[in-house]
DNA sequence: CAGCATCCGCTTTGATACTG
DNA sequence: CAGTATCAAAGCGGATGCTG
């Protein structure tokens, strides 16, 4: 991308970050750490093979990614990010509280990928109750289950099912993130086809406290 | 700009914001407030006019900017932030703190404005004595001076030479912001072509402590 | 199969000229 | 002052082909 010629931090920031896909390409990183070529496509879907390529070679060049062979078993090449990429996660956390009235509207061609939802909860829900035992809760919607677990007052997400999760969600994406955002009730996520296991309660220890709902769209 | 479809916070937050300019735009209209045109056309240096009709149009659609007349004496039409707008100072201020480190090098061709430096530091320093007499320091280096003052432990910046300063900082503005930032000592800025009035113990109320400086690069 | 590179048509951008 | 119009150049999306 051209820069923009200002001697401005957040456009010289824009000069690095702001090309398309490059900040989508962090935030696969950062959700799945160390990640194949593969993998990114799949957490991509509509980039255009050759721009994924070209990205990561830029974003090397920047010293924000760096490639990494993989020990023996796989012997394939990962991509990670550097300290210097890492540092971009409170960028990325800030745009998702930003974004996060705009999940009200799923348009019909909307990829849906489980981590995503994970990682946009993890930036929205605390634990209420940090002495508390662990939680797990499973989320079952979009490719692949996710569980959320608390940790030092937070909420992380990682992929992969619970072995003994406290509870589950499964069913469409939208009312499942909408409950535990606090949009909508657990009987009318229940309503648009959200099922749940294990005790609701757990839900409560995590759950952001219902406040003005934005514009129930789409 | 084409939407990425994706079910994703991040995503849609960047079809919304991720077009080139868009986010340099909502800088320009945080710092200056509501603002003419032309004004923004100064302060978005390289923009081709066409384009910044264009983005501020697509702004208002999306409910960020809006379009107010001004008052009779000037009788023109200013953009203006909707709060909604407002709510991606976050996100910038976070971008100013991962884009800092870039500021080490100036390129040939960086155009400058003294408001892009003020706001900055707005991120970047605090006020060390919060409860002491209001502090003024006025900053000439681009275009036209601008002033930090402290208000509630933190530093504003604003258009405009201060009447009484307590201090002054004039010449380039990377020794200036470097300075300030704590990256070099007053020798050093001085050495860089930097002059400076008052009390220099003023600066070091709100300057940042000094720390690991950038490679000191261009 | 993983990890690209090449080609091509379409869209977006940049630069400049022009207008109410 | 506040834009619109025009057009060449750059960037992107999609398809396909190549290589270890």
């Amino acid at each position: 991308m051209r820069s923009y010629g200002e001697y401005c931090a957040v456009a010289k920031s824009l000069d690095v970050v702001g090309n398309r896909w490059t900040l989508l390409i962090v935030r696969e990183l950062l959700l799945r750490g160390p990640a194949r070529y593969t993998d990114l496509r799949d957490g991509l879907p509509g980039i255009a093979t050759n721009l994924l390529a070209e990205r990561l070679r830029e974003l090397e060049e920047e010293g924000l990614v760096a490639r990494v062979q993989a020990p023996p078993p796989v012997a394939t090449t990962l991509f990670r990010l550097t300290p210097r990429g890492e540092e971009l996660r409170p960028v990325i956390e800030r745009l998702v509280l930003w974004g996060m009235p705009l999940m009200a509207q799923q348009l019909p061609n909307d990829a849906v990928r489980s981590h995503w939802i994970g990682f946009a909860l993890e930036s929205m829900l605390s634990d209420h109750d940090p002495d508390g035992p662990p939680l797990m809760i499973e989320l079952r919607t979009g490719d692949q289950p996710v569980t959320l677990e608390t940790h030092d007052g937070a909420v992380r997400a990682r992929f992969g099912s619970a072995d003994h999760p406290d509870a589950v969600l499964a069913g469409p994406p939208k009312p499942i993130a909408g409950f535990l955002i606090g949009w909508i009730e657990l009987a009318d996520a229940e309503a648009a086809g959200v099922r749940h296991e294990g005790d609701p309660k757990a839900f409560d220890r995590v759950r952001a406290l219902p406040e003005a709902a934005p514009p129930a769209t789409a």
